[in-house]
Formats: C-alpha cells, structure tokens, sequence
DNA sequence: TGAGGCATGGGCAACGTTGCCCGTTCTGTG
DNA sequence: CACAGAACGGGCAACGTTGCCCATGCCTCA
C-alpha cells in the first residue's frame, strides 16, 4: 500500500455539490434545523454517507458551537477518578457531545491554570473541573465565560453548580467506626494544601477537619495527629512511617484516600507490623483495590459514577441554558473491612 | 460578586487595536514571524499583556494549526497508561502544544473508532494512539491525514511511527524464571481479542504466544493453560478462580498484567492458598502498586515514561515535518518480587 | 547619483460553518 | 378564483487567524 498524499477533507460544500443543493441546505439538514424537506434531508443525507463526510469542529467552534466537553482531572493516577469519567461518558454517551480530558497536574497552580486555559482557548461548550485546587475567583470567571461544574468542592457559587461528596459525614463515619472499635489515637495523613481559597472547600482539608473535630468531640483531643504528605502511595507510605516513630504510637490510621491508604498498608507491613490486629488502617474512597481479598481496606464508598452522572447532566442542562446555581451531594457510606479491627489492649 | 454577562472575548483585532497596528503585525508577534521590529514587537506583546489576549484555538484550527495532540487512551484505569502520560507530559511541557486525551473504551471497537474520529474532527496536530484495537487499515488511513504514532503494538508500517515495549522478550523473562523456580503447570490470564488485524499485533497476544512458545521450548506444553477474560482486577480474579479449579491445579499463574494479577492474588487468598508458597504470581508492568511491600508482586518493567516520551517526541518530529516511519522499541527488565517463589514439591 | 536590496508594516482573501433574511412555490380557505 | 400564509431553498456575511503579496522608505554600493 503505497503512502498517499492527504486529500483535502470533505467539507459541506463538497456535499452540497454532490446532492445539488446549497450548503445552507446541508446545513439546515446537519443541525435538524427548519426548512429542509423530508425529500431534500434524504438527498443529503445520501450525500453525506456517500462522501464519509463529518463536520470541521473547528469551523463550528468559529460559529459558536464545538459539541465538544472539557474535563479537567488532576491526574489520571488516581482510580476514583476513572469512577467519575465512566459515569461521565455514560451520561455523554448518546449524545453529540465529545468528552476531552486535560491533565491539571494535581498538586501544581500554574499546570492546573494552563489546563483550564487551554481548554478555554480551545472554546468547548462546558467545562466539568474535578477538584481543582484553582482559588473561587479564577473558577467564577471562568463560570462566565462558559457553563462549569466543579466536582469535590463544597463552597457555594451563585455561577457555577457545584457537585461533591459530603465528605464531613464520610469522614465522622470512619472516624466513628474506628472510636467505637476502641482506637484513641487515631493519626491521619492529609494533603499539603495549595489552595488559597475559603477552608475547607477541598476534600482533604473537609476530612481533616472534620477528623478533629469528631476526636475532640470524643474526648479524643489528645490523640490527635494529623501528618501532611501527598495522597499517593509514597506519600501514604511516609506518612505511616512518620505516624509509627510516635510514642506511643497511634494504633489506627485514617489515610484520607485509598491511595495512600495502600501505602500505609505497606509501611505497616514493612515495619512488621500486623493489620489489624497491631494499627488498623482506613481509606476513602472505596476503589477496587479496597475491594481485593488480599488488601480488605475499611474504605468510604462515594458513588463516583453517580456523581460523574449528575456531573455530566448538570452540565449539558447549562449548555442548553439554564443559568440557575445548583448543587448535588452524594452521601457516602462506610464499608468496613478486614483492615480495621478491635484496639490491642494495653 | 454580581453575575455578569459575559464579554466578548479579546481578539487579534483588540490587540491591533490598542497596540496602533494592524491585525497581521500582531499575527506575526504571537508567531515570533519575519518583519516585525523589536520595537513594535513589544509595543504589541505589552497590548496583549494589557488586555490578558490569548489566540483561539478553533480560528487557528482554519488556518492548519491548533497547537494540540490528542492522545487516544483505552481507559485511564489502567496505572500503566499514567506512566505514559506522564512522559508524554514531560516531553510537551515547553512547547506550545497542549495534549488533550480521549477515551476509547478499551475493548469496545465502536468506541474507539468514534474517539478517533473526534479527534480527527478537532483538528489536532497528531494523534498518540495508546494501544489501539482498532484494525492496522484503519490506523493507517488515519496516519495519512495527520501525524500518527501507534504506542504497544508491534506491526510494521510505513505511515505511522511505533513505539512499543518489547512484548516478547518481557514475556520470555517472566516465564523463564517461573520456570528456574521450578514451576511445570503455569497458568497465563489473557485478554479476549477484538482486533481483526495480524495477530500478535497487540501486546497480549504477543504475550500469550511468547509464553506458549517458551513453555514449549521447555518441554512443558502439557503444562500451558489460558484462560481469557479481560485485563481488569475482576478478570483477573476470575480468570484464576478458573485456573485454581483445574486438577492438578497450576503452582503458578503469569497473569498478563498488574491489574489482573491483583485480582489473582486475592482470587489465591480467597481460596486459602498463599503466595507464593502454594501458587506463585506474575503480573507485567511494574505498576508502583506491585511494589508495596504487602503486594510485592513480581512483574516485568517497561519504562512507560520514556515510552511516554519518546512517542511525543517522534510526534512533534511528525509534525514539523518527518515522513520517514520509525520504530522504537524499549527492552523490559524483570523485577522478581515475593509473589513468585519456588515451586511447591509433590 | 541611480539601482538594487533589505527592513518594516499592512491589505486581503481564505479556511468551513451557520444564522439571518429574502424570494419563490405550494397549500388551504374564503 | 383570489389571497394569505406556510413551506421550502438559497444568498450572504461573519466568526478570528494567518499566508501571501505588495507598498514604502531607507541604506549600501558601484
């Protein structure tokens, strides 16, 4: 097979010759709009089969329109994510338009700002922001320049609607199971925080608040130990190991994530440590790792398809134009497993 | 803050503008173009400054550039692909292009070809093609309306450039040291093939028929077992669950990838089994999960960051104009962990 | 002093699509 | 049979940017 020369696209021109109608007429037919005959719509559409013809979103872009949403995720790294983006394409899926995700970085301002600029440069038609760490100001200005949902976060937005988890009461559920269960001190492991926002919008800084306050509420102050690594694995990792130098050191560990909650497993681990008879370790999130015989991570489960859902659906409603503020909140559940157990006494 | 409507947004023209130039002066700053004086240059970069301008995508897109690759991805739950993009990250950092990502659907070839086709359709400069299903023609067909490069598969084309782990010899290594340990019955988890194409064309082929052709070579072709599911922790938890049930049942199982060999070492564990002492398992990619201490699964490394890289960078060559194909292949290394021992005697 | 070259800046058309508007033909009703 | 109104199809401009080309003015060199 021998390496043509590209050939110039088909455009809407092309088609109209063919079917010896006007491109208005193509594009009447195109978008459904009014005035086309049943006769004339089958013309075309013929025509259109038959030159493999597919419209130039960038030439629809020039005329206001792109069928195209933009996603930005932190980074794909983190499995809840890929929970968010099925629920997402599923929502999407039947529908014109196209999902493109850009990459923000995750802990990095200026990445996260280029992501975002790059996507409004490239004029999609909605934005769906999962936890950005970007201040409310920047996010509201870019709510008015097009419809934006912001998932994760918890502040309120007169411009953009707002879908998250409510991760105060996920939290007081693991930190209660983990109290009743006997544990006094409980370390956590949160993020570094970026933001420069209102806080407590970001989850982690939700969980971490949250976590002292249902300790304290405990008569639990004492206990409390918060280290602030990265929710990766490593950071989970070092964290843990951090927490276990204490002495005494802590005999449960809220890890705020799965992902560093899997780090924590192997920190305790290494240490020669068991779980959980000697720390109990609990996560968020509820990823199929959680699930795995061999790991059973007490884990909080948020419906990360659902919210990808609703998400995707709040979005398209703005597109079409509604301009009503509104928020969705998901309400977690927790699901203990075999990472957390009894206190050891003593 | 009061919801404002909002503002058109800044063009070339503003910029000209306010600048006292005309439109194509500015056009020629923001393309760093021959004839401008330095003294106009920064009279029009300070207007931009001024008025926060930034180009449009979609209006570049007219004229033949829009500064964006889009990178086809089969799903982002797979830990491998966030390697990749990690480098491909890397490599574009610097540049003026932006990678956008789309989903195809991982074993859905409807999917797939509608992702490439919206990636097609957005004008993008090239296109990465991470471990595409779809049919090689069809690559192909696509490699001639824009710079293409195919990441994991191993066909030959003069169109589009290649890069890609080297499948078999991973492979070889994996399976010959479960054979070293002892190992007679070995399992393998393989994928189900949608491809039409050559076979061994996608990584779990060549997988599957590397550890055929070793087993045979070690007179072991009474011991080969494959079963197919899907490379997913639940495949792989089923697939073993399978294998486990055979009699005699395999000492060990190569399990194709990490994500199916942690739904192997929980299959194991269910089965009150342990690792590696009653059965011994492999996964292949080295994902940062496989090395937690807990886990510590042995597996095979193939540099996804410089795989990454190397793809973005053969693209931007693309781009500026290379036709000559290329191929870069990168040389895996075996990471024995404690997930693989020797095999259990009698 | 004149010719040629270079540096600099701008005019213009074109990329593909769509919304607005206008003209023609058809349909139904008095 | 006349007329209003609907149905239908097409012309045209505009979206923002850039590549090509031309005009101007200055400098250099023979």
């Amino acid at each position: 097979m021998a390496v043509r020369e590209p050939r110039r696209r088909v455009t809407i021109a092309d088609v109209a010759r063919h079917a010896q109608v006007s491109t208005t007429a193509v594009s009447k037919v195109l978008r459904n709009a009014y005035g086309a005959s049943p006769a004339m719509r089958d013309r075309v559409k013929a025509a259109i089969e038959e030159l493999g013809y597919r419209p130039q979103a960038a030439a629809r872009a020039m005329r206001g329109r792109t069928f195209t949403i933009g996603v930005l995720i932190p980074h794909v790294r983190n499995p809840f994510f890929a929970d968010l983006l099925d629920g997402i394409g599923e929502q999407l899926g039947g529908t014109d338009y196209q999902a493109i995700l850009v990459q923000g970085g995750g802990t990095d301002l200026g990445a996260e700002a280029r992501a975002i600029e790059a996507l409004v440069d490239r004029q999609v038609d909605g934005i769906l922001m999962i936890a950005p760490i970007t201040p409310k100001a920047r996010l509201e200005e870019v709510a008015r320049w097009m419809p934006t949902i912001v998932i994760g976060r918890h502040e309120r937005s007169t411009i953009y609607d707002a879908v998250f988890d409510d991760d105060d009461a996920g939290t007081e559920l693991v930190v209660r199971h983990l109290i009743e269960l006997g544990h006094r001190r409980i370390g956590h492991i949160s993020q570094r925080n970026f933001g420069r926002g209102r806080p407590a919008a970001l989850p982690h800084l939700t969980r971490a608040e949250t976590y002292r306050r249902v300790m304290r509420e405990h008569g639990l102050g004492d206990g409390i130990d918060v280290v602030t690594t990265t929710w990766t694995e490593e950071g989970g990792h070092a964290g843990t190991v951090e927490l276990l130098s204490r002495s005494p050191r802590p005999t449960a560990v809220f890890a705020g994530a799965d992902q560093p909650a899997f780090g924590a497993l192997s920190a305790v681990h290494e240490a020669g440590l068991r779980v959980p008879q000697d720390v109990s370790i609990a996560g968020y999130d509820d990823t199929r790792m959680a699930a795995m015989a061999n790991i059973s991570l007490t884990s909080v489960d948020q419906d990360g398809a659902l919210m990808g859902r609703t998400a995707a659906r709040l979005l398209l409603e703005r597109v079409e134009g509604r301009t009503a503020a509104m928020r969705f909140s998901v309400t977690p559940v927790l699901v203990a497993r075999r990472s957390t157990g009894p206190a050891p006494t003593g």
